[in-house]
DNA sequence: ACTCATATTGAATGATTATTCAATACAAAA
DNA sequence: TTTTGTATTGAATAATCATTCAATATGAGT
């Protein structure tokens, strides 16, 4: 029994309004959070938001927790194919390497304040919903242990012995949460020079032959 | 007109009792937000840890939203008289002063799973209530200047060039606040002795002269 | 013992909101 | 055109909760 052509792509065409409306509910989650908070956002509001009625948006996802947690996936996967991209590169050095994920982590895209603010929503409720922790932190592990390794790759080519990578690198990521935190506070005064340059600047210090981080 | 004695020990004796219902709603509210999180934080469930009844908890505060203002109020008041029995204490010289901070901010009392939850759900919330902010804010703008400043008095006795007060303390506050977070993703890996201990030897690595930052 | 003022209760109210589902729109196939 | 299956709607439902308030308890003053 063979599928038409014509049937594939009729398949094709309706799986892309499918994951185009998916995406139009989970881009609107977040503008939501954004806009309101995790407290006050509603399904009534995310699929005004996303432009559907309030019943499609629940019988897509199934339940309100279920487009929550599949926006925090959406947000966590994005974070991570842009890591990603930055290990990947070949062209990179290690310390060219650590520049890049400092760039990133302060970047338009990541470090806005619309998107901390819904990080650190679902943050504030991972100690009360398991499917939340594991979302993040299984990630986070992957990041510390990776840095961890990039900096033991730094050390090797810069002369610096008195902090071990795991210290330099767990320190790292602790700024960034911090560094994240304080945006939502007082998004003028950290800025995204002023995070990047005082990350920077603590690299600078330990590597003082390095002259990249400016 | 004279007040008798026995009028004043009654009002005295009044407001107290007055307090301790005060205080014990204040702190079921903690309590609550850090058992089931700011989201399933009812009127009904801390008037039951509290053991007084629904209706007098929103009689005493006039609305929830009062009683958590009160709450957050009532965490940031005991931050704040912390770190100022720290800069009061006149036996005590730059470094030492240094360090009792990082001591405190990783303390039992202040540094815990429980008050940290606390903490972190007012803080996804400040963006949307200008309460809360202000609150958050003012006091931070506070440790802020005063880490600057202590930070200069210890430049001064030990020899360091490269960075500025303003650049080690913001990175100190940063990393104590993305600590604080991360003690929630994964209390055992980030306990107290080793968040003291990547912030110390932060200081050491800067001021290597210095044989107390352990 | 009685009165009065204040503290406290807990049931009723009303608002909000996730979820359900019968009805409808739509488009492809016959 | 008619049928059929799927996508989408939006109004109804049911649950949760903050808030209100009439009723009651408490205890000091007389």
């Amino acid at each position: 029994m063979n599928i038409s052509p014509k049937k594939i792509n009729d398949h094709q065409r309706e799986d892309q309004e499918l994951s185009i409306n998916h995406q139009k509910l989970i881009d609107a989650t977040i503008e939501t959070i954004a806009k309101r908070g995790l407290a006050d956002t509603t399904i009534a509001q995310v699929a005004k938001n996303a432009m559907v009625s309030q019943g499609y948006a629940n019988f897509r996802f199934k339940s309100k927790e279920n487009l929550l947690l599949s926006s925090l996936t959406f947000l966590s996967d994005e974070y991570k194919n842009s890591w990603q991209r930055i290990f990947e590169d070949n062209n990179l050095d290690p310390v060219g390497r650590v520049i890049k994920i400092i760039e990133n982590d302060f970047s338009g895209k990541i470090a806005n304040r619309n998107k901390i603010a819904v990080w650190v929503s679902f943050y504030s409720e991972v100690k009360f919903r398991p499917s939340y922790l594991s979302i993040c932190q299984k990630q986070d592990e992957i990041y510390s242990s990776q840095m961890e390794k990039l900096i033991k790759e730094v050390n090797i080519l810069n002369n610096q012995s008195f902090l071990t990578p795991r210290e330099i690198s767990e320190t790292y990521l602790s700024m960034v949460d911090g560094l994240w935190q304080r945006i939502l506070f007082d998004p003028k005064m950290y800025s995204h020079v002023f995070c990047k340059d005082l990350i920077k600047k603590y690299f600078r210090n330990i590597y003082a032959d390095e002259k990249r981080f400016v």
